[in-house]
RNA sequence: GGCUCCUUGGUCAAGCGGUUAAGACAUCGCCCUUUCACGGCGGUAACACGGGUUCAAGUCCCGUAGGAGUCACCA
């Protein structure tokens, strides 16, 4: 048994979106399960629609995500080279074609656009579809010369028998078998002198000696054509696996076209690498034991991809979220410190401890962006109603509320400690000698110092970042707000 | 429309002839608690439908329905 080779093929045209990445990612992890190479070769063969930059792209985006190419572009490994541009100028795919032309596998065509127009037929809904008619088949040798001879354009098609059967195997759905009839003489070289994607792949993955062809399900319905390419040259087939779908809510196939999130935009939302990684993984793919939190090396590790499922997958965020909230909970604290500072500034220039502020912020987002809502009271007490004092657990009213403040305030003026423990020490005896519950006390307290609803600590917690000053502040602004409007 | 594929809770999914049909997210409830959150515990919720095969079917076969993909000088 030779040594697994995957490949992954992107066009540079854009950014890589999630179903793009997770086929590089089992491509990835496939051949290193195996033990064998993981390869990028850039297909450029479509010149309109490359787009500046976005190689780079690719290139970055791998390297983050730790699937990183044993050979490419970059890293020759005597395969090259391992842009489908470069190699065309190696006259491969021309000098393929023609064997297919002298097998009598594939046939020149100058059929203008006008005549193929014409053979286009409306299916429904105004979808136009065209099969070849086989035109050119019917042109001598002599015709053929003279019109190249002639300088005239030609593409080159497949010749595809109008009789008999195609099959071909995928490890995940089994025997596929289709009509040969069904199947149209799709153009290997184009006229301008580029191969199609569709030969280009099959002269490159063979060549470049690849045997597992893994590749999104959106190919299984031309595969049988490819199948036929490799007949044609009398070429053993790789084995192949199709992965199934990624879509959207609505069951949609993901796609940059639709504006689906790519890569890059789950990272300016604020989700981690990891983090993704790990959520597409398991987009189709699940273990034998259903362990959901992966590393990169305990997926290489466990990844049977006999154990990837066929039916499509629905990109759900929400999940990804919770898994990016684990992700964050889980870093130490000067790690998340790092990435969440830049979060932490955008809403607050006041001195305070910022590390402290991270610390207490860490467990209770899911995504970084999630920072600033959660503190920026920090920064500035929130306009908010009185009717926030009432609890009904706490049996807290504005009324009450605005008695256990005034109590209060004295005794946080002459508290020295102003750290969280001494001053829950204060709150403690306060609801001691009142015979209350904590909460009778610590609601109306965080509510005055904090304005909001929901915050990251208790009430102590959050009076030790402000400090003194600005406490004692906030409780007085609070009391007076209280008094006003209670009285109305 | 032709062809191909798919079909277990709202979502990801386990299951591979005999199970009380796992688990996770979401949702709901309870507990804990310096509110919320976190955490802990628990609940609601699924085999698309119809025929077979079999002692026994979510699991195998055939239909039906629904969904998706594809039908380019794009990949």
């Amino acid at each position: 048994m030779s040594k697994v080779r995957t490949r992954y093929a992107p066009s540079p045209t854009g950014k890589m979106h999630v179903g793009n990445l997770r086929s590089a990612l089992y491509e990835f992890l496939i051949a290193k399960h195996a033990g064998g190479d993981f390869m990028l070769r850039i297909e450029d063969t479509d010149q309109e629609r490359f787009v500046e930059g976005a190689t780079e792209i690719i290139y970055r985006t791998l390297e983050k995500t730790g699937i990183i190419h044993d050979e490419g572009p970059d890293k020759d490994g005597g395969y090259g080279p391992y842009v489908q541009s470069e190699r065309m100028t190696t006259g491969i795919y021309m000098k393929y074609a023609k064997e297919l032309v002298e097998k009598g596998e594939a046939y020149y065509c100058f059929c203008d656009k006008e005549r193929l127009e014409s053979l286009k037929t409306e299916v429904v809904e105004g979808k136009e579809i065209m099969m070849y008619d086989k035109h050119c088949l019917s042109l001598s040798k002599e015709e053929v010369e003279a019109n190249l001879a002639a300088g005239k354009q030609f593409v080159i098609r497949q010749n595809i028998p109008k009789e008999g059967k195609t099959t071909f195997r995928d490890e995940l759905y089994g025997d596929i078998t289709v009509e040969n009839a069904e199947l149209d003489d799709m153009i290997l070289i184009k006229s301008d002198g580029y191969p199609t994607y569709n030969f280009a792949n099959v002269v490159d993955d063979h060549t470049m000696n690849i045997t597992h062809v893994v590749r999104g399900n959106e190919y299984l319905s031309s595969s049988p054509k490819y199948q036929r390419l490799y007949q044609a040259f009398g070429w053993e087939s790789p084995v192949y696996i199709h992965l199934p779908l990624i879509t959207d809510e609505n069951h949609k196939k993901l796609s940059k076209r639709s504006g689906h999130a790519s890569f890059e935009d789950l990272l300016d939302q604020g989700f981690l690498t990891e983090a993704v990684v790990n959520y597409i993984a398991l987009l189709g793919w699940c273990p034998e034991d259903n362990q959901e939190m992966f590393t990169l090396e305990e997926l290489i590790k466990d990844f049977d991809y006999h154990r990837i499922s066929k039916s499509p997958a629905v990109f759900d965020i929400v999940k990804l979220k919770w898994m990016n909230g684990e992700y964050l909970k889980a870093m130490d604290s000067d790690t998340f410190y790092q990435i969440a500072e830049p979060y932490i500034q955008k809403v607050i220039t006041k001195n305070y401890d910022l590390r402290k502020i991270s610390d207490m912020v860490k467990t209770r987002i899911e995504v970084l962006p999630d920072i600033p809502g959660h503190i920026d009271f920090f920064e500035e007490v929130p306009e908010y109603e009185i009717s926030m004092y009432a609890h009904k657990k706490m049996k807290t009213t504005p009324e009450s509320s605005l008695e256990v403040l005034k109590e209060l305030l004295p005794r946080f003026e002459s508290q020295k400690d102003y750290s969280n423990d001494g001053l829950y020490q204060v709150l403690c005896k306060y609801v001691e000698e009142k015979g209350c519950k904590n909460g009778y006390a610590m609601w109306p307290v965080r509510t005055a110092v904090s304005g909001k609803q929901m915050t990251p600590g208790g009430a102590t917690e959050l009076m030790e970042i402000l400090g003194k000053e600005e406490s004692i502040a906030r409780l007085q602004v609070a009391i007076a707000k209280l008094e006003h409007e209670i009285t109305q």
